[in-house]
DNA sequence: ACCTGAACACCGTTCAAGT
DNA sequence: ACCTGAACACCGTTCAAGT
């Protein structure tokens, strides 16, 4: 049955159907309302499993990249991208309009804040560790960050972003880019708000 | 008809339905289609409208916001945060997943193609006016921008920032703040990139 | 030019009934 | 415990037919 759930996932990201699903896991179209109430629990039952891979993605990158705090936010930012890029079906169905109410789904709302928990924590260890500013308090940080990197995945997965691959690359590339311009910042040096 | 399309946008942003679009339009459910070949070119018609309304909202701050590039530039980036919270239907309907082919629309494309243009102006002219750095391209900056205010809007219309807002206030104050995060930047002076 | 009415193949959901 | 089969109300789309 979770098998079924992965098929469909292969498939078109929405505009799937219960009864396909039905149809390809070999039994009727009712038998699936003995494992979830409705379409919209088996729904928020891929979204769950999509924010567990995401966070397994950001661990995975955050592992690899060892100690340095800063090294672990960029490659969980990587990871997150990356997630999106491989996995856009499920990050369609997690960011998407047509999502569930996750309010009532306990444990997707569980996994959905899980994402802003690490980005904090990584905001606040570059904090302490002399890389990041703390004029601005970690949640301001760690907002204009995820806002990013979520934006970014999100115009890259809706096809936004088109256009712009042949001048700028792939979207680890774009990343990378992108990455700098928000450690930087856009402004010149002389326009920054005076060091804390 | 054109009235129809406003009606439906105020209901549910998806799981509208073309038979109930008819109903509200006092007509049987099949005369749509001697206006729209199908239900999803009556969507593409709400998202170019969306395209249209949001560059207003954009041109409008800007105007508002007089000569200056930066205030100009601040001024776009809450217009669409405006835009995003006011209109959310129309967001929701333009940028998600289940949204049309817009490659089959070339009047929906190209609405979809100016707000970019518009960013890359306005990052243009902050350059030029010793407000933004050149060390990277605008297109590169502008991109930066583009996801940081998006990628925000995306997640407060989802509901995502919904626990966020006791914290940090509405969404124009979380505008602002992540704004000046954009625009400081993440990291500490000592470890910014050399200036050009 | 615009609309109707019936029809087709699909869908989510429910429920009695089977093993 | 899990599945079936029929049923209900809905949907998008098509098409002949009306004015």
């Amino acid at each position: 049955l979770v098998a079924a759930l992965e098929l469909v996932s292969e498939v078109g990201a929405q505009g799937f159907s219960l009864r396909e699903v039905a149809r390809r896991a070999g039994v009727t179209h009712a038998a699936p309302y003995r494992h979830f109430a409705s379409k919209e629990s088996l729904v928020a039952a891929l979204c769950e499993d999509g924010f567990n891979m995401m966070l397994k993605h950001m661990h995975d990158a955050m592992h690899a990249a060892g100690e340095d705090p800063l090294a672990r936010f960029q490659a969980a930012a990587m990871g997150y991208l990356k997630f999106a890029v491989t996995c856009a079906s499920h990050f369609r169905l997690m960011f998407g309009a047509n999502s569930v109410n996750r309010e009532q789904y306990p444990t997707l709302l569980d996994a959905s804040h899980k994402g802003l928990a690490i980005v904090m924590d990584l905001v606040k260890a570059c904090q302490r560790a002399g890389y990041f500013r703390t004029q601005q308090s970690s949640l301001e940080l760690s907002l204009a960050g995820w806002s990013t990197v979520h934006g970014l995945a999100s115009l890259y997965v809706d096809g936004q972003l088109r256009n712009l691959s042949l001048q700028l690359g792939d979207l680890e590339t774009m990343g990378q880019l992108v990455a700098k311009a928000m450690l930087d910042g856009l402004f010149e040096p002389s326009h920054r708000s005076a060091a804390v």
